[in-house]
DNA sequence: CATATTACGTACCACTCGATATGGAAAAGA
DNA sequence: TCTTTTCCATATCGAGTGGTACGTAATATG
């Protein structure tokens, strides 16, 4: 993947460095809302630097998506981990809380790009709804698994249950993106559980 | 407000078709991502026309949200007119899936506003919150009255449950715009009615 | 009819967009 | 040292952006 030869002159900058600043940007600006200038010179290089590097704007967008969900949804995987449905729940709800009020990285990449975009590439938000749609599966399969363990009280449908749980994730998004505090997102993750349908 | 001078050349197209076209566009493709030309060509008019018609792009957004709040929101109001907090939500979870699954205009305009808009003008994305904050005081103040009511088994805080669904309401319009079909979104109205902690 | 007022249509403005051609600087191997 | 390879910087490309100047057509008033 990445070029490495040991002739020529060698890159001036950090790769990964500068890829974390073009994912700040890209977060807080979106796809389309960040232009190439607003990259450079959040990444400190030039434009030649930028596409020799990185390809073009869509595969530096891929790529910071990458990162972002190495860095930034790890808890997710984690929070699939939790010993019931309700530790589940509030494993996601916590720490969606975590990555959505960052000091200026506001709100989520997967809504962003599901809501916005919609003039963009198609090939980025079907991308985006992809990597979403994994998610969704593996957290259907963790609710099957949480009633066959017999965690819920009534019974539920897994599909209902998590496109629930989603949304209301999803809806925390918004209200950070609109400026929500982290108290005021923590009474949603509260209320949530404290009518979660599961011991 | 209006130009109402009956000197000179009638206008020769009609002012309010020509918004809702341009609600439309609003609506599929967000502020930033709708140009001009695609707001003329479906509007059916030309340049000079719209600006001499709206002012300029963001007092033609402006309008246009204007007409979505009289015409697309119209069933909150009414929502808030139900007799039981549990009513309330049921109409504002059911009209929200009526507003958010359009036939070409999905998704809802406070929300893209809310999510996108980062690098747009400022006023707009003000003026958006400014709408959405007047509504949810509304909300607040409905639930308090149905706190005061005894509606709610279990003690809970206005602004807190007003948060919360707000925030599924918000994930249903995410998941809308991300392809979801009306089947998924009931299931996540029904999900939240049955664990709704009120009679 | 004459004139004022308004709307329409073309053609264009300055600017920004994403993306590149080109030329020189720097470092490796021969 | 010479060549090759790669990187950096300037300067630009064509296309598209929001917004307008200007000339013409159409209607109402006098």
């Amino acid at each position: 993947m990445e070029k490495t030869s040991t002739r020529g002159r060698p890159r001036e900058f950090d790769t990964e460095q500068a890829l974390a600043a073009a994912l700040r940007v890209f977060w807080t600006k979106g796809y389309e809302g960040a232009s190439l200038t607003d990259l450079t010179d959040a990444m400190g290089i030039t434009r030649p630097s930028l596409y020799a590097a990185f390809g073009n704007k869509e595969a530096l967008f891929r790529k910071a998506l990458d990162l972002y969900g190495e860095e930034k949804l790890a808890y997710v995987g984690r929070a699939l981990a939790a010993e019931t449905a309700r530790g589940v729940a509030s494993n996601l709800l916590y720490g969606a809380i975590d990555t959505v009020t960052g000091d200026e990285c506001r709100g989520c990449m997967g809504v962003m790009a599901s809501v916005s975009c919609q003039s963009a590439e198609e090939s980025i938000r079907e991308d985006v709804s992809n990597r979403t749609e994994s998610s969704r599966k593996a957290l259907v399969a963790r609710m099957e698994q949480a009633i066959a363990d017999g965690d819920f009280a009534a019974p539920v449908e897994a599909e209902t249950i998590t496109r629930y749980l989603l949304a209301v994730l999803q809806g925390m998004a918004v209200q950070a993106g609109a400026g929500a505090n982290r108290e005021q997102l923590q009474q949603v993750a509260e209320a949530t559980l404290a009518i979660w349908p599961s011991r």
